[in-house]
RNA sequence: GUGGGUAUGGCGCAGUUGGUUAGCGCGUCAGGUUGUGGCCCUGAAGGCCGUCGGUUCGAAUCCGACUAUCCACCCCA
């Protein structure tokens, strides 16, 4: 236990036994952001940080005590990203991709940093499943975002989980309601507890949600943000909510959603759970209609959201929700003694030349002890390679499954084995080794 | 940043009101005759009981600080 250092604090490693999960998990994303036209999209781990400063905003707490800021050996002020949106809209304005067919729709899949103090679904290296389509102002773009997050929960079977949405407005109507709401709450000033008091300066949004009876009281009879939205505003809403009853998308309405992020206008919405602890939010999104001319480039209106891979996972270990048994070693090839590993080694290369994932000895191991190890790593054939068969060309396979054996010739041992594998695997229906990887069945 | 819980071999746990070689299950490794797995049996390796300091004749067991971790607040994915 005298280890010289562990991981830092809020980064978590991944062992093989959970990443071959993370490996379906993300593809199943990817593919399902695909089916929605959305195109993968990679940016750095690191931006400049006015790019964050301007994109997250500078009063939101991410940016004011979260972020990972440092200089670099070049004094350039450098953060580790702490969301995904900025550096996707950054090299969307930097390579001119306005001028492509809009709106432009791009899928990622990042690690985000903040400094925070970790707890149950939140980390300080966490991961990030995203998608931002820009160029739209209609709408059924929100919807088809909210869709597609929607889509996903169904892919997993997941139900312990609630759609809530909201629409903050668009900067004049937030505006006013602001207004309203900071001379509501200010008239309560006194009854009003330690943080919302902060949090009137800050975002007095924030008091309809505070969890302290005595607020919540208060904020039971605030302005409401709905009444304050301008027409164009509310038809958008009402648009949003008439596109997602025709898919049949169930959500409720949440006047108290607002988003940390500055950025955000108009509809914004959360998947929420109740099963994985405080931090239940596991997608949040909207619309960012400004963040476009923000960071410099023409207006131009866009929505996306996040969606905490940690978050996901813990939610389908809630749900009870299994994966697909990672894929097994094909064979294991067991030399009798010393003297055979040299043919075990040639036999070996020659079928991962076909595709086979195949194991053999590397340590001079008993035959007995060999087995046992080709049990544990789940081999799904095992041979045993000395004098008999490298004399006759021939070996006897085992199909550890039912204790059926099989001999095949070791001159012909690519097709013979590929044979007798895709129809242990296959019953019978041949096919490609390399396309059962990462498909995991539908 | 604030509050609470927890810290014993790789993992999960015991360790009785402080007492002398710190146990158990799982796992790992090696055997149970000669070239074969999953059950069973035997044996072995592996812990300065989170760190530092204090109380005591004596502490994994009591006290303090620190650190880590978990949970919650804040905030967010």
């Amino acid at each position: 236990m005298a280890l010289l250092t562990k991981a830092p604090r809020g980064t978590a490693d991944v062992l093989p036994d959970e990443s071959y999960k993370l490996r379906y998990l993300e593809q199943r994303l990817m593919n399902s952001a695909r089916l929605f036209g959305f195109r993968e999209i990679r940016t750095p781990v690191f931006e400049h940080t006015e790019l964050f400063l301007r994109g997250v905003g500078e009063t939101t707490d991410v940016v004011q005590k979260e972020m990972y800021t440092f200089e670099d050996n070049g004094k350039r002020s450098v953060t580790l990203r702490p969301e995904g949106t900025a550096g996707c809209v950054r090299a969307f304005l930097e390579h001119g991709l306005y001028n492509e067919a809009l709106p432009q729709k791009y899928c990622y899949l990042t690690s985000c940093y903040r400094y925070e103090k970790p707890q149950a679904g939140r980390l300080r290296e966490f991961h990030q499943f995203g998608v931002e389509a820009l160029g739209s102002d209609a709408p059924a773009e929100d919807a088809e975002i909210i869709a597609l997050a929607h889509h996903i929960f169904d892919l997993f079977g997941l139900d312990n989980i609630r759609l809530e949405i909201n629409s903050i407005g668009c900067p004049a109507c937030r505006k006013n309601f602001q207004a309203a709401l900071r001379s509501y709450f200010e008239s309560h000033l006194g009854d009003l507890c330690e943080t919302c008091r902060d949090r009137l300066a800050r975002n007095p949004m924030r008091i309809l949600d505070c969890k302290s009876p005595v607020c919540s009281a208060i904020a039971k009879d605030a302005p409401k943000v709905l009444d304050y939205l301008c027409e164009e505003c509310q038809t958008h809403f009402g648009e949003v909510q008439k596109y997602l009853k025709a898919m049949h998308i169930p959500f409720t309405v949440n006047p108290t959603i607002v988003r940390g992020l500055d950025y955000y206008t108009k509809t914004v919405f959360e998947f929420v759970s109740d099963a994985i602890g405080a931090q239940g939010t596991v997608c949040g999104g909207g619309r960012y209609d400004g963040l476009v001319e923000e960071l410099g480039g023409q207006p131009l209106p866009a929505c996306g959201f996040g969606m905490g891979i940690e978050r996901l996972r813990l939610l389908l270990g809630a749900g009870g929700i299994e994966f697909p048994p990672d894929d097994r070693p094909a064979l294991y090839i067991a030399p009798a003694s010393r003297e055979f590993s040299f043919e075990a080694m040639r036999l070996t290369d020659r079928l991962r030349g076909e595709g086979f994932e195949v194991l053999t000895d590397v340590s001079g191991r008993s035959v007995k002890a060999q087995m046992k190890f080709a049990d544990k790593k789940r081999a799904q054939f095992t041979t045993v390679l000395g004098d008999a068969e490298v004399a006759s060309h021939t070996a006897k396979f085992k199909n550890m499954d039912n204790g059926e054996v099989t001999e095949l010739d070791l001159d012909r041992l690519n097709e013979e084995f590929s044979g007798l594998w895709s129809n242990a695997v296959f019953g019978g229906f041949p096919d490609k080794p390399n396309l059962t990887l990462l498909n995991g069945g539908k």
